[in-house]
DNA sequence: CTAATTAGGAAATGATCGTTTCCAAATCAA
DNA sequence: TTGATTTGGAAACGATCATTTCCTAATTAG
């Protein structure tokens, strides 16, 4: 999935590499998620990855390629931290309500005024050619897949009942957490946030 | 509100406009909702509103002009057709679902690829300055204050239970809406949005 | 009429954009 | 060692950006 030039665990000949690409990138999702891909400089991207344009090109190809491999790097940051959340409940019905809450704690404060990159991605749709197109309708699909998958689970052990139906009410879920996330771009609170998740587990009964 | 150079009813002296300010705003608008506002050039928006670059500074002043006029519109006539519904129902309650139905109709096939001015400028929220995102701002917790009127009235014309708490509910539901403008821009069918807002009235009680 | 004023529109402006080029530095293979 | 290869980084590139300038056209005031 990704490039070539990405993942050289051994570089094998010529210098090695001299920063972190992962740290490289976190820079660069917090400028994408903030600004959008069109606001996001290469200027801003090299500052944030305290990197030159040179040493960018020569790791990413593109403005593109840096983006696309930001994108993966936040999803699979925030996929290793919900899931840790995910783990620490039992039921199915208690693990949407941590679901729920995670895209919660993001939508509030400093955290939320930066944003999703998923959400402002989904946003900039039109911006983008039809192969990175595919790829955020991809994640946005997964996302709303595993809320999905967590009420199946619900259903299954008892937590949930069975009279609902699960793909319209994971639907309806997701446009929730993604509106969070717009939400807490105008400064949200902790608190009028978690009230919103109370009311959403009012539908998973 | 508007400045002094959009609404000349009756230019007094000089050579008249011979543009529709109105049309060529929609036009205008219609970019700024689908590219966000960094990626709409002024290229973009000066074929979009068929006038040359001179003309729209002229009657605009500049890009951020162009843009808070296109705001204020989008709200006028997004307003305008939204009062047209609520007014065809009775009940605060059926207010609120023919609230959630119009965002629903928005928010599928071509239209919600568009997408939502308002939600695509909070979403770009930290390229303005602090007056313009102030407006932006205002304009959603407009919105936001708008489902909570019709809760309150649901409430006084007992459709909607007094127990419920109408500021917790009224930001649930408006998160939902913004959701789901995001969710249409990845292209949703009809069907989809209107399962959503049937499993949201199940919260308005 | 003339003067003042404003719109229409082409062309030019300076800034910034994403990207490439070029060269020195650092590594591996031989 | 030597050659091949890759990174780091400064500088340059053409394209495009938002904006201004300048001229003509159309209108009102007097």
């Amino acid at each position: 999935m990704t490039t070539e030039t990405l993942d050289r665990k051994h570089p094998a000949r010529g210098r090695p590499r001299t920063f972190d690409l992962e740290l490289a990138l976190d820079g660069a999702l917090a400028v994408f998620s903030e600004r959008g891909y069109q606001a996001a400089s290469i200027s801003d991207l090299t500052e944030a990855m305290n990197l030159t344009s040179g040493s960018v090109y020569k790791a990413f190809k593109d403005k593109r390629g840096v983006f696309l491999a930001a994108f993966e790097r936040y999803r699979a940051v925030r996929l290793a931290v919900l899931q840790g959340r995910l783990d620490g409940v039992g039921s199915g019905r208690e693990k949407v309500r941590q679901l729920l809450s995670f895209y919660a704690d993001s939508s509030h404060g400093l955290s939320g005024k930066r944003g999703c990159l998923v959400v402002s991605s989904a946003n900039d749709l039109a911006l983008f050619d039809e192969e990175a197109a595919n790829q955020i309708r991809a994640a946005s699909a997964i996302n709303e897949k595993r809320i999905l998958d967590l009420l199946h689970l619900g259903q299954a052990d008892g937590s949930i009942s069975s009279s609902v139906d699960p793909e319209s009410l994971a639907r309806t879920l997701f446009c929730l957490t993604q509106g969070m996330r717009i939400a807490g771009k105008t400064g949200r609170g902790q608190e009028e946030m978690a009230a919103v998740v109370d009311r959403a587990m009012q539908l998973v009964t």
